[in-house]
DNA sequence: GCAATAGTGTCTTTTAGACATTATTTA
DNA sequence: TAAATAATGTCTAAAAGACACTATTGC
């Protein structure tokens, strides 16, 4: 693209993307976020990088996410834009941060368990620091979280995250985990607009009466 | 700030700033956006510029909008970051976006009133559509105003842009004509958690029944 | 009084909170 | 039958919707 004289002139920061991709960890309510290691810090990051100049930051974004970690298909909306002076140490870096969202299970590598302040390898053993992973990575996961939880009941993210199909015990445990609040057996009273049943679950590991499967309604997939 | 060679080699997108800046217009439930006639090409405008690698988004957007209109001490929020490849002909320009709230009524210059797809201006004759506003301005206002209409409830965005003193009435006719219902006589009901009562009202002009003032709880300033 | 605006009271409807009870299922 | 999970019913409390009615104020 020919770049007018007029504005030529301006020496401006470079422009990244980051995924906060997450899905349903395996203990009911928690959440798994993908990480890869930046092989020149060491440190583990959000998987994304540098917008160039004729691509749209959503494709980039998907471009790089199935680069860095073989993510694809996955839910994806716009954050929130990061521009702290020195969140990147090399130059003046500003990124435009996205809430992911993925259903998809197959893949087992680089997920990683969000207890609070740690992250917990869900393969096998090892935890970090949330505040260890590189530039301001920790904030944009729970600034991703936080937005997760806020727009429950306003959104299909749910709907998202969940499997096709999900037990309404799951739906609730994810619920409760992102408000910090108990739901008694009213919320499928609550959520009864939003979900219909779609046959009997048949996991014979779990003990007890066995629960109706339910899929989120208002899909585009 | 020195530049990592590894990453100096790609061609990056210019990033502005753009600031949506309202505040009530005269009459009940309406909004005023500033605007400013670019020179270059004519065109109505949101004030904003573009941003250089040792500042802070939140900074130039303050300084480019006091620059080009005057306003200062205004409310400002990150709304959106734009990106569509061709929203600037001059070159790919990536821009963040602010909503912005002003009370300030003492400036009078290069005010519009929003209505519908049409800008009016505030003081003598003239309007303009929104869609022949420059880059995608016209859309940037679109989304601010959704976004302020659904925080109404959840923030203290009203309490920005409301007088110091308001009365009830003001107030209510902002939050139905951006929400587009009616509260009938429920909305103090609704709204009395969050204002308290500062005296009466005093202006003669208005005809009928003196209201009672009220300021928003818990600003800032 | 009348027009115009401000404010209160109250009845109804809807939604949410709390929890007791019933229903399955496997060991 | 006991333990574990799933699901329903119901009582209460809180919030929202609708609207009749009362209160001021200036002309």
């Amino acid at each position: 693209m020919r770049v007018d004289e007029s504005i030529s002139k301006y020496d401006h920061p470079y422009v990244t993307v980051d995924a906060a991709l997450f899905r349903l960890g395996d203990k009911p309510g928690t959440l798994d976020v993908k990480l890869y290691k930046n092989k020149s810090t060491g440190k583990w990051c959000l998987p994304g990088g540098f917008m160039p100049v004729d691509r749209l930051a959503m494709d980039v974004l998907r471009e790089k996410v199935e680069e860095k970690t073989g993510e694809e298909g996955f839910y994806a909306e716009q954050l929130k834009t990061y521009d702290d002076l020195d969140r990147d140490g090399r130059a003046r870096v500003v990124s435009i941060a996205y809430l992911c969202l993925t259903r998809d299970w197959t893949d087992e590598e680089n997920w990683w368990r969000v207890d609070g302040k740690l992250l917990r390898k869900t393969v096998g053993q090892g935890f970090i620091r949330m505040s260890s992973l590189g530039f301001d990575h920790a904030q944009i996961i729970t600034d991703a979280i936080a937005r997760l939880g806020n727009k429950l009941w306003w959104s299909d993210l749910p709907g998202e995250i969940l499997p096709y199909t999900f037990r309404l015990s799951d739906a609730q445990a994810l619920f409760e985990a992102l408000e910090g609040k108990t739901y008694y057996t009213n919320f499928k009273r609550m959520l009864s607009d939003r979900i219909e049943a779609m046959g009997m679950d048949d996991d014979e590991r779990r003990p007890g009466r066995k629960a109706v499967l339910y899929r989120w309604k208002g899909l585009e997939g």
